[in-house]
RNA sequence: GGGGAGGUGCCAGAGUGGUCAAAUGGGGCGGGCUGUAAACCCGUUGGCGUUGCCUACGAUGGUUCAAAUCCAUCCCUCCCCA
């Protein structure tokens, strides 16, 4: 019989973990809960988080009991794994900023509203411990030693590592102690930099509790040529709208290896299976079909169908058939200022297009900007009315595949709130 | 606490008084080729009012006509010893 687990098995969700038969019994039938922890050390969660929501969604469709750890206790310390170097130690006052947005995208995925998952913050018992308390209890259990030949902490002994985050792992452990007595939860899961505080956490319940935990970890998402994914020009592919729009979202599915479609299908949409096998079977141009799919579910679930498809719309129309692009990212501009003259390298900054004038010129230089389709090649040209040609809208673009709408306005938006 | 080595651009890493906005590589960006892919080739990569000016080589002061480079103090990291 096919439990949870395997769905999660057949999906690609799964590189590591502990004991793949205990893990199959265990979510064989009944409820399981099993947790993921998130940090609150950004404004928003990214596509490497995104990874975990989608195994706790999975799971949560089978039947199971998703349980997310929101970490207003661990950011305070801050995870050594997997980072090259010393991480800033957040303020408190960064940390419950980070907090409220990072609940409510958990609250958007895993709807604890609906029952059957649950959200916890782990400043709730951990911001309560008593050193010395902790240290007899805690910290007996833990062997120096062992912790030094973890891989996790290998890079970071040559580097440099305080106190401060060594001890990181004592506090994730100790988390899955707590969730272990007060939700039954004996299942984490976690990005594969986890492994080791996973295992942390497993040894402290078999010493405290005498009873087996089992724990998992998922890919670290490459390219299929080995670079880390996940990364765009602005950074990470973050979650929140605000910060990285939908469209600009959708983009980036879009602009995936065709190489890793196949396997981003399975991990980030719900389509069945035999559907993305389909869709993997496509050959060259064909691709993009599937490519779209996975835009456009991806899209879906982080922001909603209706997001999804003014995004898939928008796509088409710039880069193929279709007018409507009406939903770009815009940027208005009051037709007074035109009047003055504006010189195009601030119209990109505007647009955000290029961080800074020297670079929206370089850019122009190399030939590399486009007003409404057109190339525009002078890096000193001056946009004024006469160049507008009455009309009030136009299509800006950078590059083979950034755009940017520009729309004139009579008055300057301040002006038309008063 | 003692001794040694260091902190350079997005990252890695040269430079050890003027020729340094700083070699080289990676990454990024732009162009070409394409399928909004990969690979490859070319260009570019601090800011600005761009033949010039401003800000930058851990921080602050100092020496000098001139400092990333010399001196002092401070902060931080690594290694060895305790």
């Amino acid at each position: 019989m096919e439990t949870a687990f395997d769905v999660l098995l057949k999906r690609g969700f799964v590189e590591q973990c502990t004991d793949e038969e205990g893990l199959r019994t265990l979510f064989q039938g009944k409820k399981v809960a099993f947790y993921i922890g998130f940090d609150p050390t950004a404004q928003s969660l990214h596509v490497g988080n995104l990874l975990g929501l989608m195994a706790m969604m999975h799971l949560k469709m089978q039947g199971q009991h998703p349980l997310a750890i929101l970490g207003g206790g661990t950011a305070m310390v801050g995870d050594p794994s997997g980072k090259n170097e010393m991480r800033d130690v957040l303020t408190r006052e960064t940390i419950s900023r980070n907090k409220e947005r990072i609940k409510k995208q958990l609250k958007w995925y895993l709807k604890p509203q609906e029952g059957n998952a649950t959200i916890v913050d782990n400043a709730e018992w951990l911001l309560k411990v008593d050193l010395i308390k902790f240290l007899r209890e805690i910290g007996s259990c833990f062997s120096v030693n062992r912790m030094l030949t973890m891989e996790s902490y290998k890079i970071r002994l040559e580097k440099g590592l305080s106190f401060l985050e060594f001890s990181y792992q004592l506090l994730q452990a100790y988390d899955f102690w707590q969730v272990c007595q007060r939700y039954g939860c004996r299942v984490q899961m976690g990005g594969s930099d986890q492994w080791g505080n996973i295992v942390a956490g497993i040894d402290l319940i078999r010493r405290k509790e005498g009873a087996q935990a089992y724990g998992a970890v998922f890919p670290i998402l490459t390219t299929s040529n080995g670079q880390k994914m996940g990364k765009t020009a602005r950074g990470a592919v973050w979650l929140s709208g605000d910060i990285l729009s939908p469209y600009e979202y959708y983009q980036y599915w879009i602009n995936v290896d065709d190489q890793d479609v196949s396997r981003l299908l399975k991990l980030y949409t719900f389509l069945p299976l035999e559907e993305i096998e389909k869709l993997s079977l496509l050959k060259g141009e064909d691709i993009r079909l599937a490519k779209e799919c996975l835009a456009y579910e991806a899209t879906k679930i982080t922001h909603g169908p209706k997001a999804a498809e003014i995004a898939q719309k928008t796509s088409r129309a710039l880069f193929g058939q279709g007018e409507d692009y009406s939903k770009l990212p815009s940027t208005t501009i009051n037709l007074e200022e035109i009047g003055k003259g504006i010189p195009v390298s601030s119209i990109l900054v505007m647009t955000k297009l290029a961080k800074s004038k020297s670079e929206a010129r370089r850019l122009i230089e190399q030939g590399g900007f486009y007003w409404e389709g057109e190339r525009l090649k002078d890096k000193e040209f001056i946009i004024n009315r006469s160049f507008l040609k009455g009309k009030s809208e136009f299509l800006v673009r950078c590059g083979r595949k950034k755009y940017c709408r520009v729309v004139v306005v009579e008055e300057s938006p301040e002006e038309m709130s008063r």
